[in-house]
DNA sequence: CAAGGCATGTAAATCGTTACATGATTTA
DNA sequence: TAAATCATGTAACGATTTACATGCCTTG
């Protein structure tokens, strides 16, 4: 279970709660890696129930308790066993998007068009948000904790963010552009009178 | 639920029995969507039962009955519905090859570079796979099916599955390169006595 | 003669999302 | 005063994977 590997993986850098550990997600794996706390939750009760991590109540109050994870011994060696694993296949993803734009020849050219317009304007947003949110976040971390090699890691994989949201907005720009300079022709099914 | 309109994706190009399908995705779609048998089954059962397809049973001698599925009008109806609705968000993606790579600064370096070729490998034999015999099925495809729209839009498509993979590789043998020139630094697990 | 392709499925287990439930504090 | 933040969870449902079950034909 990825998810797994996932806490234990933030939990290695220092003790935290579910609550936390949602945030850390959003944060910085969100495009690559998300979950709700309604599975972060079980997730833990069950990584303590097996050994891999202990977790501590701290009352507070106006707030509810707080419950603060800690990853063990046991907790680190699966870690690291899992990291060790042959990175040999490539990883199994699912995008809709790609899945839409593949089945996307149904539509009239101009809906396509329209449609690759609006992820245009994600992927845009995206590669900004990488380059200046995500990018002074993994400096602010660096600083903080001092882990040099954790840092190095966290910053070529945010470059790897920033690569692939480069090329998703160009091939979205050329993707258009193609569609614009095809002809109309017989057999597909756009209708210039609506357009 | 995105494999009943994969599946009308498909069946919108032509009748297809569910293990044609499965064929057409593991050669299709592999990189951005996958399925197995077992969830086709019972998903192409569910479709019939909504009338968005038909299915038709063929006997055949020596082999087991084929049952060819074929999409109706309503079917139709709902495969463009679902095709309109705006693609205004990014995909929700998850990489495991990422996630591990983000937390592999808990390993020593040597094993972190090791890790990256293996991937560097998978990712180069990739970016062959869809230039090469990918390129050609969409190609026979196209030109087998006659439908300029569709075809288009496959063909755009592959190209993305190219850059992708290019980008991938790219970027991985840049980090590997990094890691390279990194000085071993004092508080990560590098240890020179092992590599 | 073993392995793989053709062709269909069911059952069990796991993984993940959405909705529900609670309740104080802070911000707009 | 409505919405967001802090903080925890459960329940129901839906999606996906893995294992099981069958059996003939073709290829190596």
């Amino acid at each position: 279970m990825s998810l797994d590997y996932t806490l234990l993986g933030f939990l290695n850098n220092g003790p935290m709660t579910g609550y936390e550990l949602k945030k850390a997600l959003d944060e910085s794996t969100q495009f690559f890696w998300h979950a709700e706390l309604s599975q972060i939750y079980p997730a833990l009760k069950q990584l303590e129930k097996d050994g891999l991590v202990t977790g501590e109540t701290q009352p507070q109050d106006g707030k509810p308790d707080k419950k603060i994870y800690s990853i063990t011994s046991t907790g680190r060696e699966r870690l690291l066993a899992w990291l060790s694993e042959p990175m040999d296949e490539l990883p199994a993803i699912k995008n809709q998007v790609l899945l839409k734009l593949f089945f996307a020849g149904a539509l009239p050219k101009a809906e396509i068009i329209r449609q690759m317009r609006y992820q245009l304007l994600a992927q845009q947003a995206q590669l900004k948000r990488v380059q200046q949110e995500t990018s002074a976040k993994v400096h602010t971390l660096a600083a903080e904790d001092g882990l040099a090699q954790p840092a190095v890691m966290w910053e070529l994989v945010r470059q790897y963010g920033e690569a692939l949201a480069q090329t998703n907005t160009r091939w979205l720009e050329m993707a258009i552009k193609t569609l614009e300079l095809q002809p109309a022709i017989e057999g597909d099914h756009d209708d210039p009178t609506h357009g």
